[in-house]
RNA sequence: GGACCUGUGGUGCAGCUCGGAGUGCACGCCGGCCUGUCAAGCCGGAGGUCGCGGGUUCAAAUCCCGUCAGGUCCGCCA
């Protein structure tokens, strides 16, 4: 390894050479004395050289160009003049690592453009943040599904058989035959409740074949799934996953809520236990007594519904969350178990956070008879499924569990308005590159 | 799949209604000036088949038709 300080830890050094290392930001090269905003993965600091006629050090650093690399050899010099950290590095040697082209991209490029050029969008301080946000999301995951004494599982993304869940499949060659790109982990983690693992998680990609062109779709994305062995209902797996979300929140804030909120201009709430309740037609009803008409037939809410919603919950209870609860059988799999007492609804959640929809969980039918009846009534072809069925047909407990888009949550978590944003390289209908 | 919107130097826009020489602004880039800058400043410069094709017209970035690319919302869903 380079030997290096890392320019947050400057300060510490102060009156000592030092060698640092990172990215030209500003290169602003005066008459008398030259100044370079220097950048890695730690912070920015400020680089000066005095300006002498025949100084190599000096042309060498003319010569270089925005976010060339560079290694630099310097003494630390505390200097209340310098806005930018109140210090900076007094420059005795540079090499130039890499010299960079100029720069395609800038803080205002749109989107599209800025994601074609990715490797150098992600250079931005706020973009690393989205992604030490993301890292820390999952630590705090993994210290619950820990301490809950979960097992995590890495489920196959080769199928040869459809995961029902109503999207559409990838079909991809497989030697003389055809396979499929898992769509959920589904199949998989109710085969670890047969298996007698207990309570199972799973953070791996899902491939979606929807031409879906909207902010908050895309072709392949990271999906977080939970099963829960021995569950009475769909609540004890709601009660769960507000736990889980409650505690990454609170580990969120602690970590990162002042430079979210300097980044993003949004506070990190971290929610109250428990997340409000509401029956899907409880607040359909709600929604339409708010004025907005529901134009679709099949009984679920439409996106200006799950708005509308929020908005009610936010102020009535003053929650971010709602769990609306007992979906429609028509629109839910046939492996959602039905309330004994209604056969038309299902035990059945979604989590709307903010609006947007971010989950979706169940009881699952774990009773083999009414399970298959359940597919038949849904139309489906049992054969392919069989080995599906299988799982119930020697000893299954009853269980549980949820879905969850990690990069919907990142994206409500920081207040964008995109999951291109917070996806490390995005996959949609119209781009598979970079 | 449906509806709508947008394509103008490297980037972001204005110009389009009401046709008149590629006109303008900001950022970036190149060169010069500037004894400490820090959103640096000042002066100068390069860089464009106005997405593409056709039509109307004396004349099209601008009007019409087609086409391609991308986006937003809806549907599908996490």
């Amino acid at each position: 390894m380079i030997e290096r300080t890392s320019i947050a830890k400057l300060s510490e050094f102060a009156e000592q050479k030092v060698t640092i290392c990172g990215w030209t930001e500003k290169i602003r090269d005066q008459k008398t004395v030259q100044f370079i905003v220097l950048r890695d993965e730690t912070g920015s600091v400020q680089l000066v050289r005095e300006k002498v006629e025949g100084d190599s050090v000096c042309s060498t650093i003319s010569d270089l160009s925005t976010d060339s690399v560079v290694q630099v050899i310097g003494v630390v010099k505390i200097d209340p003049r310098v806005k930018l950290g109140g210090l900076e590095v007094q420059i005795e040697d540079v090499v130039v690592l890499s010299k960079a082209d100029p720069i395609p991209i800038n803080e205002e490029t749109s989107l599209d453009k800025r994601l074609d050029w990715r490797f150098i969008d992600l250079r931005s301080s706020r973009n690393r943040l989205i992604f030490e946000v993301q890292t820390e999301l999952e630590r705090s995951y993994r210290t619950t599904w820990e301490e809950e004494g979960f097992i995590e599982i890495h489920s196959p993304k080769l199928m040869g058989a459809a995961s029902e869940s109503g999207a559409e499949l990838f079909r991809v060659d497989y030697f003389d035959t055809s396979a499929y790109l898992a769509q959920s982990p589904q199949f998989y983690k109710q085969m670890a409740m047969a298996a007698g693992f207990g309570k199972v998680f799973e953070i791996g990609p899902v491939f979606r074949a929807n031409p879906s062109f909207t902010s908050r779709h895309d072709t392949e994305f990271t999906s977080v799934d939970v099963e829960l062995s021995w569950v009475d209902s769909h609540e004890d797996v709601m009660n769960f996953e507000q736990h889980l979300l409650s505690r990454m929140l609170k580990d969120i804030s602690d970590k990162f809520k002042d430079e979210i909120q300097s980044m993003f201009g949004v506070d990190v709430v971290v929610p109250k236990l428990p997340f409000p309740r509401i029956k899907l037609a409880d607040a359909i009803e709600i929604v339409e007594r708010s004025g907005h008409k529901i134009e679709r037939t099949d009984g679920d809410l439409d996106p200006e519904g799950e708005r509308r919603i929020a908005d009610y919950v936010l102020k009535e209870f003053g929650h971010q969350f709602v769990f609306l609860t007992d979906y429609p059988a028509t629109v839910r799999p046939y492996y959602h178990m039905r309330h004994a007492e209604d056969q038309t609804l299902t035990k059945s959640f979604d989590l709307v956070w903010k609006g947007l929809e971010i989950t979706t969980g169940a009881q699952r039918e774990h009773r083999y008879d009414i399970l298959v009846n359940q597919a038949i009534e849904k139309g489906l072809e049992l054969p392919p499924l069989q080995f599906y069925l299988d799982f119930f047909r020697y000893g299954m407990p009853p269980h549980g569990g949820f879905g969850m888009g990690l990069t919907r949550v990142l994206m409500i978590l920081l207040g964008l308005k995109n999951v291109r944003e917070v996806t490390f390289l995005y996959r949609g209908p119209n781009r598979l590159t970079p």
